[in-house]
RNA sequence: GGGUCGGUAGCUCAAUGGUAGAGCAGCGCCCUUUUAAGGCGUUGGUUGCGAGUUCGAGUCUCGCCCGACCCA
């Protein structure tokens, strides 16, 4: 469908999709305009600038795949304002003053011990050097490189020992009735009237979840480290010690907590642009109360809105103990860069992604990436697939050969191919761009094998006759029988290849039911890699002796295999020029008469054709 | 319980109040010693259900059902 549309005159109709007008006047009906991408939209809507975009992680545990949405959302959003020649900085905060409040899977014994503890006060686990929040947030970081993801990045930590959020949280501090103000509208959460909000960490016990603070002078908050609070109930962890002080609450003594952690974030650097997930963006939610206290404290606009939804994976090992899968790790390694960016970029940030790593999933994500690819270098592309397209890769798009994905995955797992070889046949010369294409194609399909494909997507030689055979018909079990009996000498691949189809035209049997017989008795699949190669690297009186195993009837047989007198007539006439000569013999099997006819075509090729007749009296 | 968003072909999703579309899957045909490849064609819909507004509703209004999320 052609995407170009002729806009309605201004204040004619009603629109609620922006346009982005394009060259002059076109005839009277309007200007020649298209749908704007959603990253323009957003930049539209944002206006001249200078920006600076915010996202921030909490890194209490492995950081999950769900927190690159908004990650890509803002460098997609970054990507097109610097395009559109605005001014435009990407800031990215670990909120590394937040507590444990979580332990992560099988770290019970280590963390259990710090739950309310800020992040950076906590040991990493396993023994590693530094603390838990470095210890988590280095993979992700690890991954935004990998998807050239360029953030300036900064530490909370490092925020408030150095005193950058003081004037913000002394104004919060003195504004504190505002905020119980908003928090009552808002969301109808009712604080004390003594409540302030920050939380300083307990002189005593190290702990920033237990605390409440009261009593602001100016220079110093009073504070309890409350013994009835639970930082984890369903853990039973987390309980204050009942110390009791007073303590500046500035240059790193506490924290704000995080919904004014938001408004001293836009205050201080100053944010202009920041997305926030579905969790935060309903009516009433966090972003409300964040927006509102900014209003009420300062007078000013939150930055621009970007609500986005969820990035959901589901699949095969997500739901399995091992957790494989789930994290931004898990996920970088299956994907390449430029896949999961096309996977955000596609669709528009208050659609959810739903990926599904089953093989269906996976082998459709590759293949409209390669057509994106193929019609952005053919200059096929509508003007939403090359924004896709182009948002989706690293830097400027680099024209090379797709290499296809159900092939890769399939030659990564026969153990005797050489996949990379077997792929560089088909691709034809290879481009150094073609070359690190193919192999980083070639990661994926492995990756996916090894971790992500469940049992029954996995192609595997069958040890024994797989039940299913049963299903073969007897056409292609005599094709089995006839294939073993004429296997070749040399025992190559080619070799292989040719006399398969041989055997089949001998049979005669109909190629793909051929090729299907194979794949059924020696994968138990419908289809595989190519024949030659199989049964190539295959013991050959396994492959013999397998080939021989279903037993057919020759009547049967017959009757399936049989042309009739007009089908092959008409086949006579088709090919009578290609044909140099014939022979035939009779053969009888019970009633049943069979005439077989063999053409020699000029090529050498011979070809089986059968009639039949007899058989019915006695049936 | 209150609120927000969503429900369109088998699947994933489009569609400015103006003829309900695309990709994939499926099906059919063609080609082929590239057999998990290639080419061409094509089926498929009570737009969750029911009312209302309108010349006209997938789109707007109300009620209900289902799902996700937020708040309590």
């Amino acid at each position: 469908m052609d995407r170009w549309l002729f806009a309605k005159p201004a204040g004619g109709w009603k629109s609620k999709r922006r346009f982005v007008v394009g060259a002059g006047l076109c005839g009277a009906r309007g200007y020649l305009t298209r749908p704007m991408f959603w990253t323009e939209e957003v930049a539209e809507r944002a206006g001249a600038g200078p920006h600076i975009i915010n996202d921030s992680k909490t890194p209490s545990g492995r950081v999950h795949v769900g927190a690159l949405r908004g990650v890509l959302i803002h460098d997609a959003i970054f990507r097109t304002l610097k395009e559109r020649g605005v001014e435009v900085r990407y800031l990215f905060g670990v909120d590394d003053y937040d507590p444990v409040d979580e332990i992560p899977k099988g770290e019970d014994s280590h963390f259990g011990q710090h739950i309310g503890k800020p992040l950076c006060n906590t040991p990493a686990p396993c023994g590693a050097e530094g603390d838990m929040a470095e210890f988590y947030i280095r993979e992700f970081w690890q991954v935004f490189d990998e998807l050239g993801v360029k953030v300036e990045r900064y530490r909370m930590r490092d925020i408030y020992r150095a005193g950058k959020f003081d004037a913000e949280i002394d104004m919060i501090l003195r504004n504190a009735d505002k905020v119980r103000a908003v928090y009552k509208e808002v969301s109808g959460a009712v604080r004390p009237e003594h409540w302030l909000p920050f939380q300083v960490i307990c002189e005593q016990c190290g702990c920033i979840a237990t605390t409440e603070v009261s009593d602001y002078d100016g220079s110093t908050v009073a504070y309890s480290c409350l013994t009835s609070r639970m930082v984890n109930p369903k853990l039973g962890l987390g309980k204050g010690c009942g110390h009791e002080g007073r303590i500046s609450p500035f240059g790193g003594n506490g924290k704000l907590p995080w919904k004014l952690e938001w408004v001293a974030k836009w205050k201080q650097f100053p944010v202009t642009i920041e997305g926030a997930g579905k969790d935060h963006s309903t009516r009433g939610g966090s972003r409300d109360v964040s927006a509102a206290c900014y209003k009420a404290i300062y007078g000013a606009d939150e930055p621009l809105r970007v609500p986005y939804e969820f990035f959901l994976v589901g699949g095969a090992k997500m739901s399995s103990s091992k957790g494989i899968g789930a994290s931004a790790r898990d996920m970088a390694n299956l994907l390449p860069p430029e896949m999961l960016r096309f996977l955000m970029m596609r669709t528009k940030p208050n659609s959810p992604v739903n990926f599904d790593t089953h093989e269906e999933g996976i082998v459709k994500l590759f293949n409209e990436f390669d057509r994106a690819h193929t019609r952005y270098f053919a200059k096929q592309a509508t003007p939403d697939e090359a924004m896709t397209y182009r948002l989706a890769c690293l830097r400027e798009p680099q024209p090379y050969k797709p290499a296809n994905i159900q092939l890769a995955t399939a030659l990564v797992q026969m153990p005797h191919l050489d996949a990379r070889a077997e792929m560089a046949k088909r691709l034809g010369t290879l481009t150094p761009a073609d070359e690190g294409h193919l192999d980083e194609r070639l990661a994926s399909a492995r990756e996916w094998v090894a971790n992500f494909a469940a049992e029954e997507e996995k192609t595997r030689l069958q040890e024994t006759l797989p039940a299913r055979a049963a299903e073969l018909t007897h056409v292609q079990r005599a094709f089995l029988h006839a294939l073993a009996d004429s296997l070749p000498e040399k025992w190559e691949d080619d070799a292989i290849q040719s006399r398969v189809f041989e055997v089949a035209r001998m049979t005669p049997i109909e190629q793909p039911q051929a090729f299907k017989a194979l794949y059924r008795v020696f994968l138990d699949r419908e289809a595989g890699p190519k024949a030659g190669n199989l049964l190539a690297f295959l013991d050959r009186t396994f492959v013999e002796k397998r080939c021989r195993e279903m037993v057919f009837d020759v009547a049967e047989f017959w009757q399936q295999s049989a042309s009739t007198p007009e089908a092959l007539a008409k086949w006579l006439e088709k090919e009578k020029d290609n044909i140099a000569g014939e022979t035939s013999d009779i053969a009888t099997h019970g009633t049943w008469v069979a005439k077989d006819i063999i053409y020699t075509f000029k090529d050498g090729k011979r070809v089986r054709k059968r009639l039949l007749s007899g058989g019915t009296a006695l049936v």
